[in-house]
RNA sequence: GGCCCCGUCGUCCAGCGGUUAGGACGCAGCCCUUUCAAGGCUGAGACCGGAGUUCGAUUCUCCGCGGGGCUACCA
């Protein structure tokens, strides 16, 4: 199917049972972007029917994440619309009246079988290698001996009368027409016994009510889908679009939850992901503009995106390939950008991956502005920001002694080198990158090292690290006072061991 | 088990009857280089299988096989 061209209404409608992982997210994602490009709205609704899984800190993870990523709602909780309330527990007596009026109409009936008669009954079919499905005792209950059950205290409900033969079908705007055949189906309930109407009910009634256009969920809904055509058909509604998108699998291939590891939006934005750089990796889960492009911008998205590219299969997700594209938007980002980013990593307590507690907090943006070209480049998540720079901030760095002699250098030949580094740094005339490398470069020559032999220890001794930024540049944001003091520490460490492997 | 969906490099995506099957991540090598990155170049790497349809199938159909989803008074 093509794109719609007039407005959509459209809807996220998570349950808050559990921190909605990525997979979920992304249908939010697909409604947001399909909203925008055709000028439409994008409605938020909580479906909380289920009162025995209801979980507040799951509501609010909810909202955080849709905050996070820039998926702003239109109608829905604390935003309001003219057809709300969008929360299902507040909308009950709705249902009630509905499943009424398809037991009125004949559509639907009381049924008193109590959990245990069910179970037995799965367990009887089970045993007599049948499938398990309910085999519609309560289509025969007459009024009194439903009055009678509701009386002893029996849990009623009502279930749809499910026709025994037949077929649905419906159009779905990724996969195409699909059918069922009504015999696979059994009488299913509408509403519990606790007066709360199941999903099949309650999401159709809203989704009316709301005027939704278009019902883009997850792949797993396809074999509920008969289910809610027959609904409608009962309430003689016209259905709406369909467009179920695949589900993204963890890396067992099973569907995504939370045993695959990190899977909220909220776990990559406490890893250091951008909220844009997320954005767009999840849009190419299960859709691409056609082309080879990749990197775009929330607007080329929305300009681009179409139902009909959304992909029939199940994608994985790859969290390298994010971790590469978050690198190219920290890289497309300006420098004062990236401090803004940087900062609340780099502030956190040391023991939540911030910089030491010994540093002074604020950090000093001044002081960090000059260090961001040097580390700009290197960065794949906001979090590296404390290993990446902490060294600039501490006091001292306190290097192993194996971790100083470059390539093919033993102790003594480390302890020569860093004797002359110290000397030439203690009498250097100026600190400017370009002049340190020309007089170091000089220095290599002179004790006859080769420049990377030199440069490995002092590499080291001044940042702790052999991985590190370009060496001169970082010596110079250091500053001399501190670059004496760390060589000497150095210094002192590599004698400590040349005597203690003497003895 | 039944029903439904899906099946192109390890992963994401392109391909929509005729291509040396393309790109990206990752991987390997080389270049650049004081390390690490970034960047450039090169390479390895896939059409699940079998029947059809067709002059010709990765592409269409069917059957297998494999994976997934559903099979609740959960969504």
């Amino acid at each position: 199917m093509t794109n719609p061209t007039s407005p959509v209404r459209v809807r996220y409608a998570p349950s808050p049972t559990g921190i909605p992982h990525i997979g979920n997210i992304r249908t939010a994602l697909f409604c947001w972007v399909l909203a925008q490009q055709t000028k439409g709205e994008f409605i938020v609704r909580i479906e909380d029917t289920d009162r025995s899984r209801y979980d507040a800190d799951a509501e609010k993870a909810i909202f955080e994440s849709l905050d996070w990523l820039g998926l702003t709602w239109d109608e829905g909780p604390g935003k309001g619309g003219p057809v709300g309330p969008y929360v299902q527990s507040e909308r009950q007596q709705t249902y009630i009246e509905a499943a009424h009026r398809l037991v009125e109409s004949g559509h639907a009936y009381f049924d008193d079988t109590t959990p245990e008669q069910l179970h037995a009954l799965r367990e009887r079919q089970r045993a007599a290698k049948q499938p398990p499905r309910y085999d519609g005792r309560g289509r025969h209950r007459s009024t009194e001996e439903i009055e009678e059950s509701r009386q002893a205290g029996l849990p009623i409900t009502i279930r749809l009368k499910v026709p025994e033969f037949g077929s649905v079908s419906f159009n779905d705007a990724v996969r195409g027409k699909i059918t069922f055949e009504l015999k696979e189906l059994d009488d299913f309930v509408i509403l519990k016994s606790d007066e709360m109407p199941t999903y099949h009910l309650a999401h159709i009634l809203d989704d009316k009510a709301m005027g939704i256009t278009h019902v883009i969920r997850g792949d797993e809904w396809i074999s509920s889908t008969p289910r809610h055509l027959l609904i409608h058909q009962a309430l003689e509604i016209e259905p709406p679009e369909y467009v179920h998108v695949p589900l993204i699998l963890g890396k067992d291939k099973s569907k995504l939850s939370k045993r695959h590891g990190a899977t909220s939006a909220l776990e990559y934005r406490d890893q250091g992901f951008l909220a844009d750089a997320v954005f767009n990796f999840m849009c190419l889960l299960g859709w691409s503009p056609g082309d080879d492009t990749e990197v775009m911008t929330r607007e080329e998205i929305v300009r681009r995106f179409s139902i009909d590219r959304i992909n029939d299969s199940p994608a994985t997700f790859d969290v390298e390939k994010l971790e590469w594209m978050n690198g190219v938007y920290i890289r497309n980002m300006s420098e004062d950008e990236l401090i803004e980013h940087l900062l609340p990593f780099m502030e956190r307590s040391e023991a939540d991956g911030g910089l030491p507690d010994t540093v002074e907090r604020p950090i000093d943006q001044v002081y960090l502005k000059k260090l961001i070209p040097l580390v700009h480049e290197r960065l794949k998540l906001l979090s590296e920001g404390t290993e990446t720079l902490d060294f600039f901030f501490a006091d001292n760095v306190y290097p192993a002694a194996e971790d100083l002699p470059g390539r093919n250098m033993d102790m003594a030949m480390t302890e020569t080198a860093l004797e002359a580094a110290l000397s030439l740094c203690n009498s250097v005339t100026s600190f400017e990158p370009e002049h340190l490398e020309a007089e170091y470069r000089a220095l290599a020559e002179k004790i006859e090292m080769k420049p990377g032999q030199l440069f490995s220890p002092i590499r080291v001794a001044t940042t702790g690290k052999a991985f590190a930024p370009p060496l001169f540049d970082t010596m110079a944001a250091i500053g001399q006072e501190r670059c004496i003091e760390r060589i000497e520490n150095a210094l002192s460490i590599v004698r400590s061991a040349a005597s203690t492997s003497a003895e």
